[in-house]
DNA sequence: CGTTTCATAATTAGTTATGAAACGGTGCACTAAT
């Protein structure tokens, strides 16, 4: 991807090349770790993953960490910072979560000290920011995407010669960069415009095509990948189908009266979220609706009422969640089908972290795909591309920055840059040095355009898929944990014995087999989980899950599909194997 | 894509049917008025 007109300048290489020589690979690495982090962060031991993932970092690698929120990813930057002869760039997706990661550091004279550049600081504590950084008093400086996307920040940091490039919530790459927050696909361009340090990106959930999405468009290099499982196996997952939309309601409004508190109910709008807190209110529980659209000072109260214990429930949208680190709520209900699976095991897995019993709840109806596949199908149209790939062509003499286009076109700041994004992940434009965007040569306006709408239908088709995931995981009828597993790309061969559907399992046939293997297809040995396949139509992709009679795949331009193990059997050449899982698969 | 809202019509004076239009989620940064 962009792999045509990258332009790597000799300064970036040869400080690459200086930062993988000196004392800090080797032996010495591991102890001289520990040791920081006994001393200065008062961690007396480190779980064998995050110290595997500091010496990569460290060593100057690209690394990619996947681990569950609790499990110490922060430490994975913090700790090697002190070993790193330049600032660490952090980029956090919101404020309140750079202001509690900041408070979380130690104080001891010892530790680096850290700020935060947004729009909440006036110009002279924005100064003030930059000038602790530049004498190193800060050794952490955190920014959202959008601070990067400014040249001002940029040359500011290049001239600091940050020594690691963090992205915390790497996720949000995936996420939210093609639309919502497109300063988060331009991440690679400010790495690469502050001179190329080490990337190190961290996030707790990411199917194996997010983890792909996230270094490539990261522009990561040969990166490490350290993930640890998945499985959180004292969350009972389980799934109510309704036809009636008042039948929902009310099962919902009982169960979330009924369990163990305290508890997140999830729901799809935020008029959703007022109606049940409403209900629960009603029935005399501590009940508060969350929205983004409340005022601060509201979301603020509620987030603190919740984490204190003051609240039972909170009905929130997807607004609600990141930062919320609660080691005792009980349950995670949906009032509706989510948007991915991504998504939803993010949600639920904010249940159960200290490790005792907790219950997922999923309260379906088929048409609760509509709305999902509605945010799917919305995404820069032709008009804005051609529009956009027009004014970079007439200003092919004299490159225009992101700003200059906006006021050229006219069009909004995201819309410009979500163009530019599609433009440039098409190789029809390229960003420069100085933020400058260059068409490319041989490449008409309309050529491009054209390229750019095709790459974002292909986005649309990939996040409708998601959605087919989503409703998948609702009606299956193997083991729920086994397929979210599946999702994201671990091998489950048993029933879990702690979902809704192998309870029925064991009902029907009787408890010795409710824990055993489902009797699969004899097709289903050909093509394991991880298995690299070609579809006559779909083209290549990979394995994701198998139920008892079809597999899943996630075809790398078609998205995600169902395919019966009976048709592959009877149709010779349908699904080619390319290459089964454990075989090496070098990192490019 | 599905649901809700609103205007209009048809019905006969308070209510209901119909169809078109609007709406639906996530945050930062920035500006302007207090």
């Amino acid at each position: 991807m962009g792999a045509t007109f990258r332009t790597a300048s000799a300064r970036a290489v040869r400080e690459r090349a200086m930062g993988l020589e000196g004392p800090r690979t080797g032996q010495g690495g591991a102890a001289r770790l520990r040791e920081i982090a006994a001393d200065v962060f008062g961690w007396d031991t480190l779980l064998p993953e995050q110290l595997t993932a500091m010496e990569w970092v460290l060593a100057g690698e690209d690394t990619l960490v996947v681990m569950p929120t609790g499990s110490g990813k922060s430490a994975v930057y913090q700790v090697p910072a002190l070993m790193l002869s330049g600032p660490v760039v952090v980029v956090s997706p919101l404020l309140a979560l750079q202001r509690d990661q900041i408070a979380g550091l130690p104080d001891g004279d010892r530790a680096p000290g850290a700020v935060a550049v947004n729009s909440d600081l006036g110009a002279a504590r924005t100064e003030a920011a930059w000038e602790a950084v530049r004498r190193g008093d800060a050794g952490f400086m955190y920014l959202s995407p959008e601070q990067l996307a400014k040249d001002e920040v940029v040359e500011r940091l290049a001239a600091v010669r940050p020594a690691l490039f963090v992205v915390d919530e790497a996720q949000c790459v995936s996420s939210w960069g093609h639309d919502f927050r497109p300063d988060y696909l331009r991440l690679e361009q400010a790495v690469r415009r502050v001179g190329r340090p080490p990337v190190l990106a961290l996030t707790a959930t990411a199917a194996p095509p997010v983890r792909k999405e996230i270094t490539e468009r990261l522009g990561m290099r040969r990166p490490r990948l350290m993930v640890t499982g998945f499985d959180r196996p004292n969350i009972t997952l389980e799934v109510r189908r309704f036809l009636d939309e008042d039948d929902r309601r009310r099962a919902l409004v009982e169960r979330a009266a009924t369990e163990p508190k305290p508890g997140i109910v999830y729901a799809a709008t935020r008029k959703d979220s007022e109606f049940y807190a409403a209900e629960l209110a009603s029935l005399g529980l501590a009940a508060e609706g969350y929205h983004a659209g409340l005022r601060a000072t509201e979301r603020a109260r509620i987030h603190d009422a919740f984490l204190s214990g003051a609240a039972d429930v909170v009905v929130a949208t997807s607004a609600f969640g990141m930062g919320i680190d609660k080691e005792d709520v009980r349950f995670v209900l949906h009032a509706s089908l989510p948007g991915s699976l991504d998504a939803y095991y993010q949600e639920i897995g904010r249940c159960g972290r200290d490790g005792r019993r907790a219950l997922a709840v999923l309260h379906y109806r088929a048409q609760d795909t509509g709305m999902q596949t509605y945010f799917a199908a919305r995404g820069a149209g032709r008009d804005t591309l051609s529009e956009v790939a027009d004014a970079v062509h007439d200003r092919r003499g004299d490159p225009a920055g992101l700003d200059e286009l906006r006021q050229e076109t006219g069009l909004s700041g995201n819309r410009v840059t979500a163009a530019v994004n599609l433009l440039e992940e098409v190789d029809a434009v390229a960003t420069g040095d100085e933020g400058e965007i260059h068409p490319a040569p041989g490449v008409s306006p309309g050529q491009a355009a054209e390229q750019a709408a095709q790459a974002a239908q292909a986005h649309r088709r990939s996040d409708k898929s998601r959605v087919e995931m989503a409703r998948a995981y609702a009606e299956t009828t193997g083991c729920r944990r086994r397929f979210l597993l599946g999702y994201f790309g671990e091998e489950y061969a048993a029933s879990c014995g702690n979902c809704d559907t192998c309870d029925e399992e064991g009902d029907e046939e009787g408890a010795e087999k409710g824990h055993g293997e489902p009797t699969a297809h004899p097709a289903a040995a050909t093509y394991p989980v991880g298995t690299e396949v070609r579809h006559e139509q779909w083209g290549e992709g990979t394995v994701l899950s198998e139920d008892r009679d079809r597999i899943t795949v996630l075809f790398d331009h078609a998205g995600y599909h169902t395919l019966s193990l009976e048709a592959l059997a009877t149709r010779d050449g349908l699904l080619t194997v390319l290459r089964r899982p454990g075989q090496d698969r070098s990192a490019t």
